[in-house]
DNA sequence: AAAGCTCCCAACCGCGTACTA
DNA sequence: TTAGTACGCGGTTGGGAGCTT
């Protein structure tokens, strides 16, 4: 997953950081900072350019440092914020505790971007206005209210799907990946199935509340997913240090 | 079993900005 | 004012891991 090591002509070592690499940066930064990056290879014995230095203790070394799944919480306010902010990576990290610009970049690129494309497609309107909206008050917002004419039938059950405390193994992202293929199986297959068939399925409670249907006469048409992120989830520069 | 493909994270690269002489 | 230097940011890439065929 990482580049393989390699040294440059200019004797600049490049590529994946070892373990004894990792602790002379560590070591030398918490005991004398990072006053001049450029200077600092030299100073803590390292063959690497201070840019290489800094990131990798910026997005790896430092203290504080969350890696792994994110939360709902925190992927939410990342959407929020590249939505306001655009591309401002830095900006965005810095309201993230723990989280580097990398990490929120990465995190963005892998799972959030699609989502938040995905979630447009399906509901080709301003889901992402919904979505922040809907995540600040912790409820579900009124989309069947946008529902049009008295043919329609409007199903929003209180059944909910795939609740974070009952796969806490599971990252949101899993969750999200398992409840959108299930979703999409019962699109389906409401998209089959009578409007009688539908009332059944909802008095049963077996549609999850992040799921509204709307069929109208001439016009059928499912909306599903706007609530899912509202359920509930869970000058010392004198000696070489070494 | 193995070849090909996709995902995703760590690292690199280039550019813009801030600072200093 | 300008040139040189260092830093920080955002875009891009390399390549291992896991998945699919």
């Amino acid at each position: 997953m990482v580049r393989s090591p390699s040294i440059d002509k200019n004797g600049i070592k490049r590529g994946a950081w070892s373990e004894d690499e990792d602790n002379k940066l560590r070591a030398f930064v918490e005991r004398y900072g990072h006053p001049n990056w450029r200077q600092l290879p030299k100073y803590a014995g390292l063959m690497r350019c201070g840019k290489s230095c800094r990131l990798r203790w910026m997005n790896y070394l430092r203290p504080g440092l969350k890696k792994g799944n994110y939360s709902l919480e925190e992927e939410q306010l990342i959407i929020k914020l590249h939505e306001e902010l655009g591309n401002r990576w830095s900006v965005i990290a810095a309201k993230l505790e723990g989280r580097s610009d990398n990490d929120v970049k990465n995190h963005w690129h892998a799972h959030l971007k699609k989502r938040v494309r995905s979630t447009n497609c399906v509901n080709n309107s301003s889901s992402m206005e919904q979505f922040t909206e809907s995540s600040q008050t912790g409820g579900p917002s009124q989309l069947n209210e946008q529902s049009g004419s008295e043919n329609d039938v409007v199903v929003d059950t209180s059944a909910t799907l795939l609740q974070p405390t009952s796969f806490p193994e599971l990252s949101s992202s899993d969750l999200y990946s398992t409840s959108n293929s299930l979703l999409n199986g019962i699109t389906d297959w409401i998209e089959e199935e009578s409007v009688e068939q539908l009332s059944i399925f909802s008095s049963l409670g077996l549609l999850p509340d992040s799921f509204s249907c709307t069929k109208s006469v001439d016009n059928f048409q499912t909306q599903h997913f706007d609530h899912f992120w509202t359920q509930p989830f869970d000058n010392f520069w004198t000696q070489p240090f070494f």
